[in-house]
DNA sequence: GACAAAACAGGACAATTGACCTGTTCTGTC
DNA sequence: GACAGAACAGGTCAATTGTCCTGTTTTGTC
């Protein structure tokens, strides 16, 4: 009687909801996305929701360690592996930015400020996760920092702290970006953060 | 027969539920705060409460507009006033938040910025309020900056973007300062922008 | 093809949300 | 002290929240 064949696919089901996660968390928030919404969103049934994720927390959790800490991996880890000196990477990665909201309009902020913001209050393990990614972040960085200096690329750097100072200047930035929609915040931190830059290289 | 009387106090309520919502929405979130819990904290009934605020919304425009706006005018507007020179009041303003944060132990983050995040996206009214907060604080800290200039205190110095900067990274220190729940990220992000606005002031 | 477990469908559930309503009490004015 | 409007009490309302339950289908294994 049932005409419509199912077919089960679990990692695809999951994978659509983390998706749909993902997206909504960081562009709704994680509070202001409800379930119900999350389902219509992955196409998914209460059931299956159900299944994968039994409650709105291992979700949120799978979302900050999964696609948030491979956010931050792409857009700041990798591009520091790849260029010449931590300056040229950084310049590079705000540019990018720069030239993405430009392009589609609106700013939507930092996926891990973001989450880290409302989240960070109301679940200790969720915390955690996020305190992991602004960790992975740090050091990445600051690692770039103390080889620029061996390298004597640079004098005059306290790695530890100069990549934290980089990290909150870009994480702030957006946060201001997002709140006037507009991407000047982040041109303006560019400029200083490479005028100052170029006072520690060369 | 009704033994307890009643003293209508419309200023006093009114100012205990902003009280309340202030505290909760920069400490819990603004949409994780109910008005149940809000009138449960302000002592406040469902009539008073609807009398005074029809809607959540009207609530959270009055907290930016009134509290959110008077906390970083005294965190940071006063104090630029009050020191000679901006270095001198960016590092004491910095002082002043890493010793109350040692103080009491938690990390609740800035007030501004933790309601930026979660409303900024939400309704535009209240972006705008938000976004107006910014920028009397920016134009407060580029004043100063500018002046310095003038007085040839500091050389080498863009007013605009190096205020657009300190604020960033003071956002963004708290960000991450409340993700650790740690005042780490502030010291760091102090020494490092002392350190800079040493080789502008000289 | 029998069987068990995984995967999924669809709905129900209590709890909570923000908003609002009617009725009562207070307070200033004449 | 009569009156009007402001101020407040207490409860109700539909809508939505996150969670969970029962039943059905699919899938792999022997």
């Amino acid at each position: 009687m049932t005409e419509n064949r199912r077919t089960n696919d679990p990692q695809g089901v999951r994978r659509r909801i983390v998706d749909a996660a993902y997206d909504a968390f960081v562009s709704h928030g994680y509070i202001a996305t409800g379930m119900l919404e999350l389902r219509e969103r992955a196409s998914v049934s209460g059931g299956a929701m159900a299944y994968h994720f039994p409650a709105k927390r291992e979700l949120g959790l799978v979302v900050i360690r999964d696609r948030v800490a491979e956010a931050v991996r792409q857009t700041w880890i990798e591009p520091l592996h790849a260029c010449a000196d931590a300056p040229t990477a950084i310049d590079l990665i705000f540019g990018s930015i720069i030239n993405e909201l430009t392009r589609n309009g609106t700013v939507s902020g930092c996926p891990l400020n973001n989450m880290a913001m409302e989240v960070s209050h109301l679940d200790p393990e969720m915390r955690d996760a996020l305190s992991g990614v602004f960790s992975s972040w740090h050091e990445a960085l600051s690692a770039k920092f103390r080889a620029d200096v061996a390298n004597e690329r640079a004098h005059d750097v306290n790695p530890s702290s100069l990549a934290t100072l980089v990290i909150a200047a870009y994480s702030g930035a957006m946060a201001i970006a997002k709140a006037r929609q507009d991407v000047g915040p982040l041109v303006d931190c560019r400029a200083e953060l490479a005028a100052m830059l170029v006072t520690k290289y060369g």
